[in-house]
DNA sequence: CCAATGATAACCTAATTCTG
DNA sequence: CAGAATTAGGTTATCATTGG
């Protein structure tokens, strides 16, 4: 199938945002060829042109053909027309459409608030997420407790055990504490790298690459779970008296959990947790029953 | 009114089983 | 026995409803 290049035929095929796109590349290039011509040699004519000819994956169905078939295969009703053929890919295609991933959610909230831009209300509405992520880029980076631990971006595949976005909603009771969100961002950033690299000290083995799979600290259970004492944990300090950023002091508070069961196999926490919970929610429930069959005979 | 709860999601990755 | 296919394990945002 050919277009004529002429403005607007792609819009027969494709309406909106794709289509846009094209305009905003092509008034741009008009611009650029207006101020410096045709005979620059510096590449962005080329890629210009390589956005010219993007390649779009698009879709065409034929509902009038499709309507026909099935009414003349009679596997759906007589009356049914083009239109309700239309209206069911509609419907597929708009409520499949997957969103961005959460964790880049996040990220991308964090550097419009840094670069200044203020007034969107998803992001105003949480602000004290934008102000985790810093604190979790630095957990994560060189020398962190976290060191490679977090999918910062939320991109599949990297083999990175904690989600940023989980990261950062488990940290909610710390942040709305008015004792810790009048500290200063350093400050916060202080009390977690101590908070996480004395976990880390105390249980080395659930952070170590090669065998963190075999716990659940790196799991969303651990890291909830953890993120929550961690508040308990600073008002403690606070009410004792005791400086919450000094790495040492918090080591009492944690010490205990070296003895905690952080297997995947055998932790109390495993059960708790995804679909190994629904099972063993059932077989509880089993057993239940057959109790009550034994009363009933 | 608003925080807690419940229901749901064409999910994502790792482990296990199947098959040529 | 490798690679495909299937299943198990584990996640997490969102929105309507509920209940204090």
């Amino acid at each position: 199938m050919e277009l004529p290049i002429i403005p607007g035929s792609i819009a027969l095929l494709d309406g909106q945002q794709r289509t846009s796109g094209f305009e905003v590349v092509f008034q741009e290039f008009k611009e650029f060829i207006k101020n410096n011509g045709f005979d620059v040699d510096n590449g962005i004519i080329e890629q210009y042109y390589e956005l010219f000819n993007f390649e779009l994956p698009i879709v065409l169905i034929n509902s009038i053909k499709i309507s026909d078939k099935v009414r003349t295969e009679k596997k759906l009703p007589e009356d049914i027309d083009p239109t309700d053929i239309e209206r069911a890919f509609f419907f597929i295609i708009n409520k499949t459409q997957k969103a961005v991933n959460a964790s880049l959610k996040d990220e991308l909230a964090y550097k419009t608030i840094s670069a200044g831009i203020r007034g969107i209300p998803v992001i105003e509405k949480e602000l004290w997420r934008t102000e985790v992520v810093p604190i979790a880029n630095s957990l994560n980076g060189e020398q962190g407790p976290l060191e490679g631990l977090i999918n910062l971006g939320g991109v599949p595949g990297l083999k990175k055990p904690i989600q940023l976005n989980g990261f950062v909603t488990s940290l909610k009771s710390l942040f709305s504490n008015e004792h810790f969100t009048s500290l200063t961002a350093e400050k916060k950033r202080e009390f977690l790298h101590a908070y996480w690299g004395m976990i880390r000290e105390i249980i080395p083995e659930t952070f170590d690459k090669e065998s963190y799979n075999k716990f659940l600290l790196t799991k969303s259970i651990g890291i909830y779970s953890l993120n929550n004492l961690a508040n308990d944990i600073f008002n403690h300090c606070l009410n004792r008296h005791v400086d919450p950023f000094l790495k040492e002091n918090l080591r009492s508070y944690l010490y205990p959990l070296k003895n905690f069961d952080w297997s995947i196999e055998t932790s109390p926490f495993a059960i708790l947790a995804g679909k190994k919970g629904v099972k063993r929610a059932k077989e509880m429930m089993i057993e239940l029953v057959k109790v009550a069959e034994v009363n009933e005979a």
